[in-house]
DNA sequence: ATAATTTGCGCACCCGTTTGCGCAACGAGG
DNA sequence: CCTCGTTGCGCAAACGGGTGCGCAAATTAT
């Protein structure tokens, strides 16, 4: 009745040969006779023998298994990064661990630990917003374990990265208000040290000052990204005497949680002041008022693009040949408007 | 340069002693004396190392990995309960192997088999709606992978299992409802197969008929959970003489989609006709048309009771003590109103 | 018939770690 | 001085599977 997962020493027993025979039976090698090849294949289906991925690691020095490091799954745009990288790693045999940092650099260093301890094969990582020191991830590079970064990638070039350039994305943004007539333009960027905010910012700056209008850094206000941060931010722009006529929020979360105020303090949205986002989630179609234009960042292809980077440096490395250069991947963001 | 992951053997050498003693001194073992104790494992914390748990797992037959396989993350609701079964894993030495079945029968079986692959100590799932048949499942526990179901539990009785009383909590939603003077109360269920619906259903019968009014079996209709279906149920509705002035949706996803059509049909929502729901995701309180109330079925504490259970079933395993019984966790759904 | 070659399979070791057992060295008690 | 117990450490086997090498038997060439 205790029906233990099957060896390969088992099959050898039972059919009186050695484990090494039957061990290349079942890999197909040339030495071993048709006859004992089949009554091999034929017990391993019959007994549902699966190898042991922890005995071939030792060989062949590979898990199958990348971790994925993620600041938080609820967020709509990593699960569907996640997606992109599993249905790729399904179709490589490779499984996913998972670990979510919740911007917090401290726990996804112990994340990170516990990958190393697994000996995943490979990383992928979004950085915590909370991430500015990169040694320990460089750490993992010199223990050979390749790690692919995506999205919120870190501010160095000898890496593999993939993520949207959200400098000329914010510029298509601004452009689009500016030819829908807004001026006032307000801009609620995200914290400071991570960079994607500084992203954003150059783009808005540069596109302002490309319109022959004065950059005014008052519209300027920054939010933690929680939601009574975002309320501060809203209630600076709107102490102004010419308060803005329209808004780019950081993301989309920020942008229900400005619109939120926004309602709360009377203000016609989406009338008198104009809002437009990132991320183009897709809860954004069910809420009351939505950006009226987003940027698409592609989340599930970031994802994979990111697994695709990450296989390839894979076999290259398990065919002994090293990896010519760092990637690089540059996802392009498109702005989406909402049907108004 | 190349700096290899160190191994014990590494460790042993460099401090000519042997690989046990080594071993032994990484574990506190007593009859190691304490300056070779100390010598070890200082040299060990400057080579960072850490042990390989492929060979670890040889020796204890444990691989400290648990695999998760639920239909989707970017519901709400599973990430919820990812961040609760991560928590407890993280704070036990586990790490978690994650697997989305996408709804898909198929795909939960190849998910399944990977995670028999990598040699998961156990396996924590919420099935996906098309698994109907359970004996993939069964053959885990055959190989004595313990599996703990949660929320979209198999029917079975000899499986442990973590869940809201449904029946239950849809009495409390049908009484509140009736409170509030309404009579044509609809129902708009999930698809026919899945457990869930069954469970709801019957407590919607059942308060009904506790009212001493007839259960109008017309009132009852089915979506099979996508956009269209849930429209289509609406019109069947809203095609009768006397509409529903209450509308029960399956979940908070399809009641979304309900409001969404109702407003398209000039319906005034939550006034002529109010919705309430099942789940009460964060992300109604940004919607334009909120339930009025919604059925919290509490997913960070159904995933980390989930977790809670398949650690006590691994502790008992291992020491060798067969589990007493079927864990079956019960978890009150409660009734969250929304401030009107 | 004998030598050369091919075919079919087993022996033994490796991977990294744990663990039962045994062997020395040392101190204490007789 | 001999025995016994303790302390400190090494030897070797084991876990599941891969693989170079070698040894016989079967086949072919001479």
């Amino acid at each position: 009745m205790e029906n233990k997962i099957p060896t390969i020493k088992e099959i050898a027993q039972k059919l009186n040969v050695s484990v090494s025979t039957v061990s290349r039976a079942l890999s197909d090698h040339p030495r071993i006779g048709l006859r004992t090849k089949m009554r091999v294949q034929e017990l391993a289906k019959q007994l549902n023998y699966e190898p042991n991925s922890k005995a071939i690691y030792f060989k062949q020095k590979k898990s199958y298994v990348i971790g994925v490091i993620l600041p938080y799954i609820r967020e709509e745009f990593f699960s569907e990064a996640i997606r992109g990288i599993e249905t790729l790693a399904l179709d490589h045999d490779y499984t996913i661990l998972l670990g979510q940092s919740f911007d917090d650099a401290e726990r996804e260093k112990k994340v990170l630990e516990a990958f190393k301890k697994q000996r995943v094969d490979g990383v992928i990582i979004s950085l915590s917003k909370q991430t500015h020191q990169y040694e320990h991830l460089q750490s993992l590079d010199k223990y050979e374990i390749p790690i692919v970064y995506f999205d919120r990638v870190p501010p160095l070039k000898q890496v593999h990265k993939v993520y949207c350039n959200l400098r000329k994305g914010t510029i298509e943004l601004v452009n689009w208000l500016f030819n829908k007539g807004h001026r006032r333009i307000a801009f609620i960027n995200g914290p400071e040290k991570i960079n994607a905010s500084k992203e954003r910012l150059d783009g808005y700056i540069d596109a302002i000052a490309g319109k022959k209008i004065k950059v005014d850094m008052q519209l300027v206000v920054r939010t933690d990204l929680t939601k009574d941060s975002t309320c501060n931010a809203m209630k600076t722009l709107f102490a102004r005497k010419h308060p803005p006529n329209a808004i780019i929020t950081f993301n989309d979360y920020v942008h229900l949680d400005a619109v939120q105020y926004a309602k709360q303090q009377q203000l016609k949205v989406n009338k008198e002041v104009l809002f437009v986002s990132y991320a183009n989630l897709p809860v954004t179609g069910y809420v009351a008022h939505p950006p009226m234009a987003s940027l698409e960042q592609y989340p599930y292809r970031q994802g994979e693009k990111a697994m695709e980077i990450l296989i390839e440096i894979l076999r290259a490395k398990s065919a002994g040949r090293p990896v010519k250069t760092w990637f690089n991947e540059e996802i392009a963001a498109t702005l989406i408007t909402t049907h108004s």
